[in-house]
DNA sequence: CCACCAAGTGAGTGATTACTCACATTCATT
DNA sequence: AATGAATGTGAGTAATCACTCACTTGGTGG
């Protein structure tokens, strides 16, 4: 299944998963990082600034991070990760177990669940999309991990739900692809809005039509 | 309805109407600096790499183009008039008068219409998504020209679709919303999977399934 | 209290950046 | 052919870039 990680995807996934070994002026170089790439990008983004930003001598940056480059895969490398993370639970895996009274009450909890994530993530998912056609490593993860697990885990239970003549008949990339890319215009559109004053934008109802959409257009 | 454009995007515009007056070598470096965009991102080229793939010297792109940022715009604000020309132009609307046997065929060949499009203009399109959150002036020209005409001449047909009760009852901004990224997804993914070797997208069907997608998702 | 090492510093490095400018060439108009 | 303007050039400029390194600081184990 780990089909064989790159050195540094290990590291990373390590360093993630053994805590927060983080020295607090590491941690606010890595909160400041997240604040300028999001800003400014990854390459408008200088590490003067990040440094400046953190409180910290810009050496200190590299005594941690050997390049600007890992600095920036240290942050958006777990983040693809984290996004997936609610499908290699357990408790997903209990779908088959557990007979949800709907499909649509699953997808919705599941749809709502990860839309909540995203927008507590702004940050991390603006420089992951930014970067991700330039940074060949976030490409081949996402390729060799991500991919394949949401194919496999994912898979699974949308299997079931098309035998169970719940699903329209797609293949499970597709029936993704479509899910997500609806989430995705929500959210862009969301952010593009910002939180404004003069807001022409009722959130609970385009969140309502957006998933609805998603189902309506899924169903058999 | 032009809604007093600031003047640089008077003269962009005015530029791109009144034909081509580019010298070669300024088309040259027009061409070159859309391939380095959007191959390395805005920040992440730099003036030299583009004069020297167009073949000129360094200076003359400043004959042309005042800064690197004008360059940009030159290339990008005249891409978002054209992502929406269709919905401009005279046949669009007579769209009230030719009754079209179906929705469907109405909206399929339209979304047919914007796939071939985006397709054919890949580069542009990246660059163009690229640099929307860190360019204000495209912001601005998205917010106050392109998505107020679009609603205006796509909101209509849309009324008249809803009224026959042949589409949803959703506000225009929302339908358009969620038609929107289904297609980018769609090409999001394709140019995402490049065209490869062995490649596992049978672009004929992801297509049809998207359409049909988009279609159900808005039937009333 | 010493010794050691990781953490932190900031001045310094060469390379690269967008942009300028004095000059050369080409073009259009008379 | 002459002239003025538009186009093109490339060496030059100050600023900024990511990164280095000799050095200081702070904490920990013996």
């Amino acid at each position: 299944m780990n089909q064989s990680l790159e050195p540094w995807m290990e590291e990373l996934l390590h360093a993630e998963a053994s805590g927060d070994k983080m020295t607090e002026k590491q941690s606010r170089i890595f909160e400041a990082a997240i604040e300028v790439f999001a800003e400014k990008g990854y390459s408008g983004s200088s590490t003067s600034e990040i440094a400046q930003r953190a409180g910290v001598a810009e050496g200190t940056i590299f005594r941690h991070y050997k390049t600007k480059k890992e600095l920036l895969l240290s942050i958006v490398a777990p983040t693809m990760v984290r996004l997936i993370s609610p499908f290699v639970l357990r408790e997903f895996r209990d779908v088959f177990k557990t007979d949800y009274e709907s499909v649509d009450q699953f997808l919705r909890a599941i749809i709502e669940n990860r839309i909540e994530f995203l927008e507590k993530n702004q940050s991390l998912l603006k420089i992951l999309i930014q970067e991700l056609p330039f940074q060949p490593e976030l490409r081949a993860q996402l390729e060799k991990v991500i991919f394949p697990q949401l194919k496999q885990r994912v898979g699974k239970v949308i299997a079931k739900f098309k035998s169970e003549g719940r699903m329209i008949d797609l293949p499970t990339p597709t029936i993704m692809r479509l899910a997500v890319s609806a989430i995705m215009g929500y959210v862009a559109i969301r952010s593009f809005y910002g939180t404004r004053e003069g807001a022409v934008w009722d959130d609970a109802k385009e969140r309502q039509a957006t998933i609805d959409f998603i189902m309506k257009g899924l169903a058999p």
